[in-house]
DNA sequence: GCTAGTGTACTGTACGTTCGGTCTAAGATT
DNA sequence: AATCTTAGACCGAACGTACAGTACACTAGC
């Protein structure tokens, strides 16, 4: 499966122009591929390179922040990790996200389901942390929620005012915050 | 300017499909108008019709929510009266925000100036109702950008995870969080 | 000689935009 | 009062372009 070569570049391109701004003349000059070359490794086209990217995201999300939630250790080494995670995947806040990006175009309807599951997990995780730290359900289910909404909040400020340190401030005192 | 009759239309339209998506096969339909009608109201195509939802919504903020921010009164009530306003535009959370949507398109040069000054009216608005309170500098900022911050993430969230209670749950609670 | 990968040239479609014009209604002219 | 003039709202049809996607012959490495 030689997809797993392009993600990067795939990834980077539907982050700056969206699924809809990222066309396959640009996606070709962007790979180096030819368009026959791209339907060759992708042959259902543009919605399979998302697909792939995004299921190389959740895997990236399963393996490095899902598993260190559902892992051992404290709480705040847990959200530390996920944070610094999240901080490698979104570069500081220099790219947007691309759950974000798909729920917000032409593409919403095809990718949706995906995200929502993927968010799911996610939250799914943190609560069970909170849970496992004593927390009521209900708590530890609006804690979660504020860590998601404080990470995908800061990305869009970040992306609206061209102001990194919106997003790595946000990312530094979430650890902190989430534990008090 | 009867273009002002159109903005309710194509700020669904924009908040539904993205600017891409929003083609002017679907502006036609939608507004009952055929394609050489739009270009008769707006000459400058799709870019006036967005800029013209964009700049709406601005004197929207403006009126309602920095003009209550700026003027007499409770911190408290006026950051209520603000989340008032906003789960007006945002419609109880079924709809994403049209600022966030343009920064995540292939308009974004195009737009990003004036949303970023939208972002940056709003956010020095706050700031000002904390300075007033006796707040320092430095934490009013990050308050103000908090508040933003939440707003928008629990938009994503809401739209991602298609349960507009997690907006709500965020707009109820963001005026005593931030008085606290 | 087979196969994964590639380049070129092409297809049909859908896009934003423009053209040329009709219709209506209100004012002005006779 | 009847006619002419004008301006704005409107629209069907078409334009050129750029899009996603395809056909097919070719090549390099096994």
């Amino acid at each position: 499966m030689s997809k797993a070569k392009y993600i990067p570049c795939l990834l980077s391109l539907f982050r700056q122009h969206g699924y809809d701004g990222a066309t396959l003349a640009k996606i070709s000059e962007a790979t180096g591929l030819g368009k026959a070359s791209l339907y060759h490794h992708f042959p259902n086209g543009k919605d399979e390179m998302v697909n792939t990217v995004l299921t190389s995201l959740q895997v990236f999300m399963e393996e490095q922040i899902l598993a260190t939630l559902a892992g051992e250790g404290e709480p705040l080494t847990k959200f530390e990790r996920m944070c610094d995670r999240l901080n490698y995947v979104y570069e500081n806040g220099d790219q947007p996200c691309l759950f974000a990006i798909l729920l917000m175009g032409s593409a919403r309807d095809t990718f949706h389901d995906q995200v929502k599951r993927i968010f799911q997990a996610w939250i799914d995780a943190m609560v069970g942390v909170f849970q496992n730290a004593g927390l009521d359900q209900e708590l530890a289910k609006r804690r979660a929620e504020d860590a998601a909404i404080a990470i995908q909040g800061a990305l869009i400020l970040t992306q609206g005012l061209n102001d990194p340190r919106i997003f790595q401030r946000v990312i530094n005192e979430l650890p902190q915050k989430l534990c008090s």
